[in-house]
DNA sequence: CAGACGTATCGACAAGCATCGATGGATGCT
DNA sequence: AGCATCCATCGATGCTTGTCGATACGTCTG
């Protein structure tokens, strides 16, 4: 498949944007819609290599990492550091370009930030 | 390769306290173990049942709802209801308190903030 | 005290998930 | 051209998880 598209919410309804889907679930009762989407994207961080591959991309030094240089630091086979890097990409938190024959993957700040408004306490 | 080594900080109480837990990702490379922690909260949001709980939870009058009046709202039975509300306690992202015959749990607010600050984008 | 009520727990089951090794297509290098 | 490298995908496998119904325990009420 040639473009790797940023598979986020197209949904018609609430949430639009990456920046936007985020609906505060402390402040307001969560439509469950939306609880679908969110919990997608926690679910997305709720595992360890998951977490230390986001915490790889966005300290990196020009904030990209190829993943030939993903799958040592996190000790899981090729296969499995892609397979989480698909997840991490259909929630929306990454994304992927490709540099020759590597793709290199970067976090979507706006995406953390988002789910980090949905943590909002009054 | 990029990184050589982990670094794995071996700090004796490895963020172990709801407020403490939650090393920012982002802006540090995630040591292994708090990775473990980290995930495990973010998991338990990681399911639209729950996160529709913790809603309920923080939108309630008080603060605080007994199981027997969430059950209906989120259309699971009570032994489902029950598991979930565990599973959301174990990670410390809810209490419970026993009144009477019923059980009354509440979100803990600086737990959520704390993992919310573990988001923090540079 | 006996029954009703509220919850946690148990057993069972299907579905989902993390993981690996293998495969194959794409790309770059010699 | 031929070969090495990178990476997504596939098939298989064992473990985890969400769910229910049933059960057992504690607590209130009549």
């Amino acid at each position: 498949m040639g473009v790797k598209e940023l598979p986020l919410v197209e949904r018609p309804g609430t949430a639009a944007s990456a920046d936007e889907c985020c609906t505060p679930l402390v402040t307001t009762l969560l439509p469950e819609p939306d609880a679908e989407v969110l919990s997608e994207r926690f679910a997305a961080l709720g595992d360890p290599v998951r977490l230390r591959l986001v915490s790889l991309l966005a300290n990196a030094e020009g904030g990209a990492v190829c993943v030939c240089d993903l799958t040592e630091p996190v000790g899981r086979s090729q296969g499995t550091v892609s397979h989480h890097l698909k997840v991490l990409s259909n929630a929306g938190l990454v994304t992927a370009e490709k540099r020759g024959r590597n793709m290199w993957y970067s976090v979507v700040p706006s995406s953390l930030e988002a789910l980090r408004a949905s943590l909002v306490t009054r």
